[in-house]
This record gives structure tokens, C-alpha cells and sequence, in this order.
DNA sequence: CGCGTCATTGACAACGCTTTCATTCAAGGA
DNA sequence: TCCTTGAATGAAAGCGTTGTCAATGACGCG
């Protein structure tokens, strides 16, 4: 059995509400009592019942952090800066994810399944009325992530995806001559990808172009369903002032490997870019252009945010905006025309 | 406030006793009582306090997992293998990182802090004496992953390194005919750097060779250093029968790509082969010969090993030992040679 | 010398749950 | 009819904290 407050109590010849006292650093304690129940704590090697403590002070210095997946280097580094960010405001963090593709549903049932939580983070990647309605009944403090709740009542992050993936495209219609743009998507109702399609198409339009609806694809995210599509495909799409943009970089890598593999010169006879500017994108051949998504800053941002209405209930929802930044690499044949 | 048990018991007429029977599927109590409580719990939306509960069951249902860092795939797919199995087996994980370089130390102080947990599965990636230390009186379950603990008290799974690399090295020497080997580990002190090493000596001894410590070079598994190091050395580098052994794939990726870009061929002038079988190593140019290490199997089956323990602590230590294995692609040279 | 003040400490009531033990009541056997 | 039995339920004792309020005693002042 477990050295309890009772134990060390009367070790130091006290009552408990004085070594609760000093175990909570209250001022109101003589020095010497003070000593002498830290030796006894010390000496019994004491630790405060979590539980117990949990339940009178209705707390438990845990927070939860929910995402749709766990697949790849985008959740990963959310979730480390999640860490770091929760260890530095005095929290644990738990990660919950979907099962399966599934909507976030079934996740946040889950959490509701015990009261151990003081807030979550939730990233969704479709946001549905259900999803919403869930959200809306959290019984705890919520952040959601990337999610576009306008003028909802929770704090929340958000990318200002449309502000990089515009930007790319400029650069990608200006500075490297394309003309004709190949969009490959995630699901379609995924907010990311809903995101940047509109971006491509807003920047096409700045030049009294479009994009031909067959030049639209929607995978998986996944580097091997692109390269199978890029295998398939890939000569359909050579061209100058073609481009190639996938929603993420694993997929354009794939583009890339399929593009080596056929033997077409990147980005002489095609351009690529990707998005997020995961670890791969350095990694590739050539280097891509892609843009920057500050995917741990997100993570930390979330639950800096959630400690913070942790702390205060009352004060009113904020909105943290991260701005992605354009990384221009050799993919988009930038190199070319300069 | 929220809906305590109390508030059921008055609105279905009955003592908590028997709202507590009805939530935790007690046989004992009549269906027409059973169906009421039910009622009453769904109108009131009642959860259990999870402290409450705690404090009486003194447990959580959370486990923690430690990690020595969180950066890249290798931990991430550990993390997301525990999560899985830790829902499966009715837990919640929350994850720990040691800060910095450190070793874990900071780490498992951080856990004792609160009684919280239910047990924890630690990843170390030196096993010092102190933490050896630490491990011996942390007070409640502990899983040990790929420490190599001999006949230690904990539960562990390990990876048999040994015979991953063997195999590699096996094949690297027979297969393509390497004979200079040049290794490019981690830290000298990580245990599976110190693994990989001793395997490639091993198998160099077996055909009358040894790796020239001019050879042997220690960076930090970063895609960058190794591709920093690549640039420098790589002309040196250069010959037939001669191979890259990195230690892990990111690093392999890394000479590879300096490779490319002092344009070299891989695997005609230099093989080069990895370790790990991350996602990067299907995306290289050519792609990587390595070692699939079940990564998030490890973690999985951590958390599978701690979750048995926690439901019966008199059961002697397992050891769960999982293979590596051989994943010959294109940088070996194995296809010049058949 | 008596009394108010203040610093220090202790007693005890929550917190919301599980669990043991006692109680109630209906049915069945003698 | 009375007693035994067993199923269903309730009362109450913790579990280990925190926080409120009262008690104690030393000290200074009138």
C-alpha cells in the first residue's frame, strides 16, 4: 500500500492539513514544522494521490489532444508540439485517434466516456454538422485546429491555408510560366484540400484561365496512390507550362518518383509542388517547392490556447492564425526562368 | 456543477448502491430497477467521475509511454502503434519525451510526480546505470522497449537487432560483393547504433575483413548531417565492392542524395543501405536496400506486454522478441550482380 | 494583570464513488 | 403458521485529498 498524507503526518507529529499545507507551498507554515515534514516526506517517499486530489480540486493537469489520424510526419509533429507545448504549461497530454477514416465521431465519444480531462484539442478533417454538434457538447474546455468555426464558441487555430497555397500558385503562374495546372487532391470534403483547390482556381482566374475538371484528382494523401497515378498518367500531363500540385508533399514525391521512373525530366517537361513541406520535401529529386505548414507550431499553439482558457473560463474565445510560409526549391523549374 | 451519482439514484427512486451495481454491470439487481437507472442516467447525461472512481479501483486506465525524442517517423509509428493497441485494450496512452539529448532521467521523475498512471512502457536509447536506477523504483508497472534488459524484472520487447543487420550485412557482402564497409552510426553510446556496428564487424570477420575505424563516423540520424558528411567524404568514398551502412534510412537518404548531386551512381560506384525501413526509403533515388524494423508493432506490443502485467502483476516477465527483416530494393547493387 | 491580535495548527466536512454488510420481503418447505 | 432461504436493495464506511473554521498559545498593549 502507497505511503499516504496520514503516513507522513504522523511521522512528523502533524495533522494532515499541515503537511497538505507544506506538500502546496502555503505561506502559513513555521519554518521549522515546514522541515521537518519534508524530511518525513522525503524519507517515506510521499507522493500526493493523484485521485484524491483530482477530485477535490476537480482537475487533473491532463489534456487531451484528438486527430483524425496518426499516419505520417503532418500528425506526428502536431502532436510533438503538443507535447513540448503541455510539459511546458504544466500538462499531460493524450492523444486520442479515429479509428479508420471515420469523422472524429466516435473519438469524441470516447473522451466524453470519462471525466479525467480538463480540456481537448480537436483537429478535424471534415467538418460536419455532426462533428459540430459533438464539439458544441463537449463538457470541457475546447480548441479546435485548422477547423474554419467562424465565430464559434471555442478558441481556436487555424492555417491560413488559402494565404500560402495562393502564394505558391503565384509564384507557380508568374514566376514559372504555368499554364496548366493538375490538381491532386485529398477526399473531396477534406477542409485542406477543399482549400487549396480554391486557391488554384483563384490564382488560374487572375489570368483568365481555369482548371480542367479532368486534370482533378482525389487520393489518399499517400505517397503510393500517387505514384501509381503519376504511372498511369504521367505522360498525359508532359508539357511546358504544366504543373503538377498535390495537396501534400508525399504525394507529389510520388509524382516525382513516377516522373524519374518514366524517364521525364522535373521540372524541364513538367512542374511539381507539393504542400506542407514535410522532411521528404528536401528529400526528392529534385528538391520540391512546396509550403510551409507549421505543423508543430500548430500543435503548440493549441494546447498553449487551451491551457490558457483552462485557466480562465470567462474570458472570451480567441482566434490563433499561423501563416504558412512559400518555400521555393527546384520542382517548380523557378531555376529556369530566372 | 455536474450530475453526480446521487442525482441518478434520487430520480430513479433508488440508493447510489444500485445506480453503481447498474454502471458497472452488476448481475445482482432486477431488470425493472436496471431499466429505470438506465433511464434516469441517459435524461441526467451522467458520466462517473473518473477521480471519484479512481480513488476507490486505485486505477485509470491511462498508461504512459517514454520516449527517448519525438522527431520522425521512427517514434511517431511506435506512438501510433501503442495508441491503437492501447484503445483496444481499454486504455489511454499519454506520451513522454525526454527534453533535449538527455537521457530519460528528467523524464521519469516527471512520471512519478503523480500517482496517475497505471504503468508505463519506457524506450530508452542508452541504458546507463542510472537509468537502470531509476527504472528499479518506479512504483508501478514498467515495460522496457529494445533495452536489452538480461533477466531484468521488467516485462520488454526487443527488437533482434543483431540479426536484422546481420542479414543486411550478409547480403550486402555474399549478394553484391561488398568489401569496405563504411558505417555512419549515431551516437557511439546508443544501444542500436552499438547493435549495427557490432553486426557489421561480425559479418566483415567472417570473410577475413574489419572495418577501418577511418571508416566509422558518429552523427545524430539527421537526413542533413549525413548529407553534410556525403558531401564532403563521398569522393573518398567511391569503388566498387565498397558500401554505405547507415544506421538509420534518413541518414542513407542523406548520402544518397549527395551522392546524386557529385554525381555518382548508386549502386554502381558505392552501394549504400539503411536501416529502419521508414517511409523514406521507398522515396529515394535509387530506392533503399534496409531493414524493415516493425515499429509500430514495438509499440503495439509494449503496450499489449504492459496492459497483461496491469491485470495480473504475479505473472513472471515476458520478453516479446520481434525480427527485423530484410528489404532488398535498388541501392545495394544486389540487381547488378544476379 | 487582563484582553485583543496574530501566527500556527488541528478537526472535520466534503468530493463522488465502490463495496461490505445488514435489511427487507416474497416464496417455499416443514 | 412459522422458519429458512435467497434475491434485491439500502446504509454506511472508507478511499486520500483540500479547505473551512475553530482552537491554541504567544505576545503586546492598556
Amino acid at each position: 500500500m502507497a505511503v499516504s498524507i496520514l503516513d507522513v503526518a504522523k511521522r512528523a507529529n502533524v495533522s494532515i492539513s499541515t503537511v497538505s499545507r507544506v506538500v502546496n507551498r502555503s505561506e502559513l507554515v513555521n519554518a521549522k514544522t515546514r522541515a521537518r515534514v519534508e524530511t518525513a516526506i522525503n524519507e517515506l517517499g510521499y507522493r500526493p494521490n493523484a485521485f484524491a486530489r483530482g477530485l477535490m480540486l476537480r482537475r487533473s493537469e491532463i489534456v487531451g489532444l484528438v486527430l483524425p489520424d496518426l499516419h505520417g510526419e503532418f500528425y506526428s509533429e502536431i502532436i510533438r508540439g503538443a507535447n513540448i507545448q503541455a510539459r511546458e504549461s504544466g500538462y499531460n497530454l493524450v492523444v486520442f485517434s479515429a479509428r479508420d477514416r471515420d469523422d472524429s465521431q466516435p473519438l469524441l465519444n470516447a473522451i466524453q466516456r470519462r471525466t479525467l480531462l480538463d480540456g481537448i484539442a480537436v483537429m478535424v478533417s471534415e467538418l460536419t454538422d455532426r462533428t459540430q454538434e459533438v464539439l458544441a457538447q463537449v463538457p470541457m474546455p475546447v480548441v479546435v485546429l485548422d477547423g474554419d468555426v467562424n465565430g464559434g464558441p471555442h478558441d481556436n487555430v487555424v492555417i491560413n491555408q488559402r494565404e500560402g497555397a495562393v502564394a505558391l500558385m503565384r509564384h507557380v503562374v508568374h514566376a514559372c510560366g504555368a499554364r496548366r495546372m493538375l490538381f491532386i487532391g485529398g477526399l473531396e470534403t477534406n477542409v485542406d484540400t477543399i482549400a487549396r483547390y480554391e486557391a488554384c482556381r483563384q490564382v488560374l482566374a487572375e489570368i483568365g484561365r481555369d482548371i480542367d475538371p479532368a486534370d482533378v484528382f482525389h487520393l489518399d494523401y499517400e505517397y503510393e496512390t500517387a505514384y501509381n497515378l503519376g504511372t498511369q498518367r504521367i505522360s498525359d500531363w508532359i508539357g511546358d507550362g504544366n504543373c503538377v500540385f498535390a495537396a501534400n508533399d508525399e504525394m507529389a514525391a510520388g509524382i516525382l518518383a513516377a516522373a524519374n521512373a518514366a524517364g521525364i525530366a522535373v521540372p524541364q517537361q513538367l512542374a511539381v509542388v507539393g504542400f506542407d513541406d514535410t522532411r521528404v520535401a528536401r528529400m526528392t529529386h529534385p528538391p520540391l517547392t512546396t509550403v510551409r505548414v507549421p505543423m508543430s507550431r500548430m500543435g503548440a499553439s493549441a494546447i498553449e490556447l487551451l491551457c490558457e482558457r483552462i485557466g480562465d473560463m470567462e474570458r472570451p474565445p480567441r482566434r490563433v492564425s499561423l501563416s504558412p510560409e512559400l518555400v521555393i526549391r527546384e520542382s517548380c523549374g523557378h531555376a529556369l526562368r530566372v
